[in-house]
DNA sequence: GAGACTCACATTGCATGCATTTCCGCGATG
DNA sequence: CATCGCGGAAATGCATGCAATGTGAGTCTC
């Protein structure tokens, strides 16, 4: 049985598919936390063989998806309010040592040009008084891109990493629950503080205040911690997102 | 062929040899950065199969030492002296954020007495007027603990997580380099001051300064990076140091 | 003599077989 | 009625087989 759909080629697509599957299954509560994934049952499911299967579970335990169980196996991970504040606090942690770094470089103006143009296109998006679905979406784009450059402007593949690892955590990534803003009233008023944010941090690096830039991102990540509380106060928000049947609210499972 | 030597239970235990036996090579430097680690090859010097070779590779990746390479297999990595500096950095900043969460949430006196008695045993060792070469090993024993201690005191298995990897990263850990003072003459002010950063942590943490201790946590991983450049600037003391074939002062492999 | 092509080989990624261990249900017993 | 022990079945971890692909040496050509 040889990959019956879908034979796309690739160097470790098997691992990828079964990666990609593995993770929407999970997040999308098929697989309930606490209990050890099969992996036979996801041999059927998934359409791959054991091998894959075994290492797409060993890059979701990195991922913080997973956690090898005590006697073999991996079991699908809870999540503890307590656990998404820290790990967005990681990310903010990181990124204001990106800020700082990037700003200490002192860019040029052209190696600042990706940036500016994303905060102008977000600009122009927050400006609008009133927001439709697809600008919170374009919004999301434009914020991961601007994320992304910061990191970049960082100039270190090892700051890069660590950051990317932080913000892979389950609901620490910077668009995390952004969308949960497109049916709110004042969603509008907390995109314009975090883009006020990015403005400010555009310019701390642009000159070269590293102490300021770091201050900022760190303030900033805590933008993602409100709209977490926020998110969590409200539990019908939380169901049907993606992953929101990780979260243990009260600590113990059965 | 099974496992004809030391024939060790254990869950795991076939993928622990491999990923420690490829390590020491590595760090070794029988294993010269750039090349491919062949897993055939490995098979043969580590008496395991291919699939724990395979994922000892993995993990090893995640960890830093090799790289997914371009068409398959895994590289072995090169460090330039940028990239331990920037992993130190990413640790350091960690380590404050892990600082300021243990301040922040005022531990009890009983809390923190593990700390407590460490700093004094660390006290104790570099209060001697000249240090033996036990003497460093103690050390390094000590400041391990002291460093899991403070991340422990965070009480936050998140940023446990976010610690660890960053001083898994080669040459990031907290008692990298220190060997090298055991035979400098100097070697033990360097011990002296990092010791008083100790002190200071434990004080600020007590007294719940957090700000106070999240600065001196990133201080206090600076003490390394000067390790680090006092190591780079003479050559003779890497070689022979595990790993130290893998440092690429000026970039560029063959 | 230098460079590009070709072809055989080694290696990787995936699939699968096998022994050991663990889990779960069932029955026995206090 | 609850608890303990036990047996079968499934799952895990490791080893290995197999097809596809990259590698490298040797050779041919300009």
């Amino acid at each position: 049985m040889k990959a019956m759909v879908a034979e796309e080629e690739g160097r470790g697509m098997q691992v990828a598919r079964a990666q990609q599957g593995l993770r929407e299954l999970i997040l999308a509560g098929e697989l309930p936390p606490g209990k050890r994934v099969s992996e036979p049952a996801m041999v059927e499911r998934l359409g791959v063989s054991r091998t894959p299967v075994r290492l797409a579970l060993e890059r979701l335990a990195q991922e913080g998806l997973v956690a090898p169980g005590a006697s073999g196996g991996f079991i699908v991970r809870a999540f503890t309010a307590a656990d998404l504040a820290d790990a967005i606090e990681v990310r903010g942690t990181l990124e204001g040592l990106a800020a700082r770094l990037a700003a200490e470089r002192r860019p040029t103006a052209g190696a600042l040009g990706p940036l500016r143009d994303c905060v102008a296109a977000l600009d122009r998006v927050v400006a609008q008084p009133v927001l439709s679905e697809a600008d919170f979406d374009e919004y999301v784009r434009l914020n991961a891109f601007f994320h992304e450059e910061l990191v970049r402007l960082a100039g270190s593949g090892v700051v890069a990493r660590a950051v990317e690892q932080a913000a892979a955590q389950p609901f620490a990534g910077p668009s995390a629950f952004v969308q949960l803003h497109a049916t709110e009233a004042a969603g509008r008023d907390t995109l314009v503080v975090a883009q006020e944010q990015h403005r400010r941090l555009l310019e701390a690096i642009s000159r070269g205040e590293g102490a300021r830039a770091e201050a900022l991102a760190a303030e900033h990540a805590r933008v993602a911690q409100r709209r977490l509380r926020a998110a969590l106060s409200d539990r019908d928000k939380l169901t049907g997102l993606p992953g929101g049947s990780l979260l243990r609210l009260a600590a113990a499972w059965p």
